[in-house]
DNA sequence: CTCGTATACTGCCCTCTGCAGTATCAGCAC
DNA sequence: GTGCTGATACTGCAGAGGGCAGTATACGAG
């Protein structure tokens, strides 16, 4: 066994909130983590053995009818590298975006399929930020499942909102400014000075409001 | 040979542009496209082969001394299959932000590491943003390698602008919220007023400012 | 008693990353 | 000219990760 790898402290970061299935693990990755740090279900059933080797979870099956079921805890060793873990550099975040691949090579094809795209994006965006406004009014009202990490969950909530938020309208954004676009390609000319706008803008940092505090 | 994969059709959309040297690839993979579709440099010397064997490029060995050089472009098959291409649904984005993952576990380690990491994460943002920023005022100067293409380089240029400034206003706001904290346990109960009033605000969603435009 | 949904895994093939290894080229300092 | 340094140009390989098919059982609603 090679060396932890992030996906390894995801995991061992839910273990130590308490025991968990792999059913219970990949849920929590749909729900919360997975936002953050997604990774394939399936991945979820290897990863956790890789921690028990390693000294850092320790493992229980049991039986649910006919059916075994295995229940990972974190042990002592495991929280020592966790907390070493939480000491080291991060690595800088990194984006798959695949609707914005489509934006910026939307010149190669119809203004229906640009229009498209962005509506696709706008509408993802509205969803998980749909999401997290749900989390946040479960939280509200119940408590939430962990009553003393509320602080930092609360810490992570407006990243999450503010970042879907914006995506959501920079897409409403886009598709608006389109809507005086023919196709795809001659607004290289009827668009250049709102373009050059944009650059100059760009060109020159500003701060966006910080998230908001009622 | 299976079918492509949204790399493939990153790579395509580069040599849509103009002929592309692997080298020339990899360089425009760190500058642009590579914020939206990060892929690892070693990539980029087999994906090009796929395309060539899929009948959607043709590559050119030519020599620089005694040093051999593959040049790909694009055939109107390409072409035709990247038009198809984007009239597909986009994969929703996905985001690997381990620094959040540090700030969602950071009661497990002490307060000094929580403000490490975020410092970690505004100063990444803010070099990142600052790349962005450059790139503007290098297009806005020279008036761009691909003066044709300005519209839709504009077009996604506030949502990277934005997206890097999200993300450095809140690890500043972030930092400013944690100022008070002695430990990363205790403000469970000492800053559970503060956490209501964020979840509060999440839970209600809310309209960011649009993409600034002077 | 059946159906739908949730729970619980494994195997397999492919994509992708990261790193080591192996070169040559071009410009500049000295 | 010689020796740096940084850019250019690739390949092999091991391990991480994704996606999907396959194979079950549990359990509540109707």
């Amino acid at each position: 066994m090679t060396e932890l790898t992030t996906t390894s402290y995801a995991i061992l970061g839910l273990l130590a909130l308490r025991d968990h299935t792999t059913y219970e693990l990949a849920k929590q990755m749909r729900r919360t983590v997975g936002y953050i740090w997604p990774r394939a279900e399936r991945k979820l059933y290897d990863e956790p053995k890789r921690l028990v080797a390693a000294g850092y979870a320790r493992s229980v099956r049991d039986m649910v009818g006919r059916r075994r079921r295995t229940t990972y805890s974190i042990t002592p060793a495991g929280r020592e590298a966790l907390t070493r873990w939480l000491g080291t550099e991060p690595a800088p975040p990194a984006l798959e975006f695949e609707g914005m691949l489509r934006v910026l090579f939307a010149d190669q094809g119809g203004i229906d399929q640009l229009r498209r795209s962005l509506q696709a994006i706008a509408a993802q965006a509205a969803a998980r930020r749909a999401h997290f406004a749900d989390m946040a009014a479960g939280i509200l009202a119940t408590g939430g499942e962990y009553p003393h990490r509320a602080h930092v969950n609360a810490l992570g909530m407006p990243f999450m909102t503010a970042y879907f938020d914006q995506m959501a309208a920079w897409a409403d954004w886009a598709l608006k400014e389109i809507e005086g676009w023919e196709d795809t390609t001659s607004p290289a000319r009827t668009w250049a000075a709102r373009a050059d706008d944009v650059f100059a803008d760009a060109a020159r940092p500003h701060d966006t409001p910080p998230p908001r505090r009622s």
